[in-house]
DNA sequence: GTCTATAGGTCGATAGAC
DNA sequence: GTCTATCGACCTATAGAC
């Protein structure tokens, strides 16, 4: 097993520590930080605890990796679904793809994603430091897509724009603890949130 | 100590049992439920761990006790703003007034209805339970809120009435979650909500 | 790589002195 | 009512066989 093999094999253990990952991520989402155990982890992964000390150093340290990932692919999601609109798209246009694909990634796909949000305010306090510097890039991005918006007036100027963004990540991240699937699709549910984000609850003049 | 005396004196008990719960909704607002130690409550209200029990059962007990206080008053706070009003005030300006006193009283008074809401997500299958069926009556008066003002017209009818009202509880109690004292008052962030969920980011033609 | 066995620590809960 | 002491359960983490 040389050098040249391992580039371009992907290996068993790169599978267990995926697989160990995955569950890690829908237990966290499940349970939270301080609720999420190594057994039920291991269980769901399909091997013992004590293994899990074999692909990752401890358990604050899986948590975070699976962290990280929730972050990279929150973002991911949403910046793709921007950029794929072109250059022509509206301020306010990218701003509702945005929003459409944040909620849709923690609905409907994202164990990572939607685990993340719901353990940042759980964590110990310097994983915490390191998990919101990761972050910083996100909400900056949205805090770009809301000043391109309220610059070209489709935005209310007069809307202080930090509390507006914070008010709308809790609108769409506050989704995760209560929706169910069956009912409503999270399509349906995204829609309904570009709706009232947009335009509130009023029948406009 | 004969039973008159017993309903007209504040017993020193009582006193101990309140502050045991205090510190119990102020350790469950920052720890969550699963993170909530009975050493931390215990120090927090001046005691050693094993003494909560002469005054609780157990843990879940405590715990339990803790978040139907926090329902209890949530409701109240939001319940006495709205018919402070009185009997002429309009569907819309009942909701307004709902949203200022849901906001206020979880950022800036109430640390059992921001624990309540903080973790009624993370207690164990059988409590949540019991306690979504305390929070019934709640979630009916926002939906009546909600249900006035779409007969008046004062809210769009194409709107989703349940998903609004998720939406709208989640942009509130996510607000937990990141609002810290000192830069903006709860009241401005109130002001914010109430604008936004109402007329929405865009200006008005 | 995965297992069993177990150390070491923390927590909830109980017993009993004061 | 509040304390100290302690039990038993559970969890993270390590050691070592296979």
């Amino acid at each position: 097993m040389g050098a040249a093999s391992e580039d371009i094999s992907i290996r068993k253990s790169d599978l267990t520590r995926i697989r160990v990952m995955d569950s890690a991520a829908k237990v966290l989402r499940l349970r939270g930080y301080a609720g999420a155990r190594l057994s039920e982890i291991a269980d769901n992964a399909g091997l013992k605890p004590a293994n899990i000390y074999y692909y990752f150093e401890s358990r604050d340290a899986l948590i975070e990796q699976v962290m990280e990932v929730g972050v990279q692919r929150g973002f991911e999601a949403v910046r793709e679904a921007v950029e794929a609109l072109g250059s022509e798209a509206s301020p306010l246009d990218r701003l509702k793809s945005a929003i459409m694909a944040h909620l849709q990634s923690n609905l409907a796909q994202d164990d990572y994603a939607s685990a993340t949000i719901r353990c940042l305010g759980q964590v110990p306090d310097d994983m915490r430091e390191r998990q919101l510097a990761l972050e910083r890039g996100f909400g900056h991005y949205w805090r770009m897509l809301i000043a391109e918006c309220q610059a070209d007036g489709s935005v209310r100027s007069e809307l202080h724009a930090s509390v507006v963004r914070m008010l709308l990540l809790g609108m769409l991240n506050w989704a995760v603890e209560w929706y169910e699937k069956g009912e409503l699709s999270p399509e349906q549910v995204a829609d309904q949130a570009v709706s009232l984000f947009v335009d509130g609850c009023r029948p406009r003049d």
